[in-house]
DNA sequence: CTTGACCTTCCCATCTTTGGAAACCCTAGA
DNA sequence: TCTAGGGTTTCCAAAGATGGGAAGGTCAAG
């Protein structure tokens, strides 16, 4: 099986399955005399896994992790488990942030008039006007470097 | 008033003011004949207006767009509108995108011993061990391009 | 004048994914 | 057998926003 046959039946683009393989999350594929890549029905297996994971949102280094579990046949599953509960904290903070920016802006649209005139709150905020009542009233923007999470 | 100052006062890093200058979010800074950039109050103002709108989680893109309309006196508060009402749709859209994540890895931790065994879904599931009852249905793995929005 | 803090530009790294170019390989059809 | 097309190889670059650092110039205080 080549690299394209195996792409499509792991849902892995060629592209990352050579990138995969070049930064070492997946080992190299043995090659045809010619240099094609050649994969197994193992290698496949791998290569949903790994695709299974990025749907799920893990990082490289997570999966780096998750596959060496997967295949320690001694692994302790508290492991898999820990790192999957690490993963979903760090999803929730995202989802937070993502809330807290969606509630400001959601806030300031429906007092948009959001007609032919100018004035506008949305604007108003950003420009820092001080006009009564204010929407973000500051603690959310060093919300730190919770960035593991997602593209 | 020099990159340092304007940076303490704007919350935006030098770092990011000279990025921001690079690709023409912000027009160029006047220089000192040594070639200092010099910041006015008024450049202050915008890049305030800068670092509000990347807390909301707008792009440079977007960033570009609510600039114009800012200094655009005769603007329709609609365009506003617009801009920020979609920036809400593409967060809800990755929110509800993580909470499927999560979801799904809830689940499974839920489901794992979290001990020292060995057996483990979270694991299974990646794995694509077909054990019954599936968590992941499937249909969110191709959710599309929808990464318009977060670093 | 020296020192330390600041500024300048330039390059690199992050992280995942996609795109392209140039060259090579394989297979089917003429 | 030759050729056309599609698949494959490697390498380079881009994207987004941000950080880090090096090498060298500048400024203000002592």
């Amino acid at each position: 099986m080549n690299i394209g046959e195996a792409s499509a039946a792991s849902g892995v683009s060629a592209k990352m399955i050579r990138y995969y393989e070049q930064i070492g999350l997946i080992g190299p594929a043995s090659r045809t005399m010619s240099g094609y890549r050649v994969y197994s029905g193992n290698d496949v297996h791998t290569l949903r896994f790994v695709r299974r994971a990025r749907d799920l949102g893990f990082s490289v280094a997570q999966m780096t992790e998750l596959l060496t579990l997967w295949r320690d046949r001694g692994r302790a599953s508290s492991d898999v488990k820990r790192i999957a509960e690490g993963h979903v904290a760090a999803l929730e903070r995202k989802m937070m942030e993502l809330q807290q920016m969606a509630d400001t802006l959601k806030h300031l649209a429906s007092n948009c008039h959001g007609d032919g005139r100018p004035d506008c709150p949305i604007i108003g905020e950003l420009a820092g006007e001080d006009c009564g009542k204010h929407v973000t009233p500051g603690p959310h923007a060093h919300l730190g470097k919770g960035f593991e999470v997602l593209r």
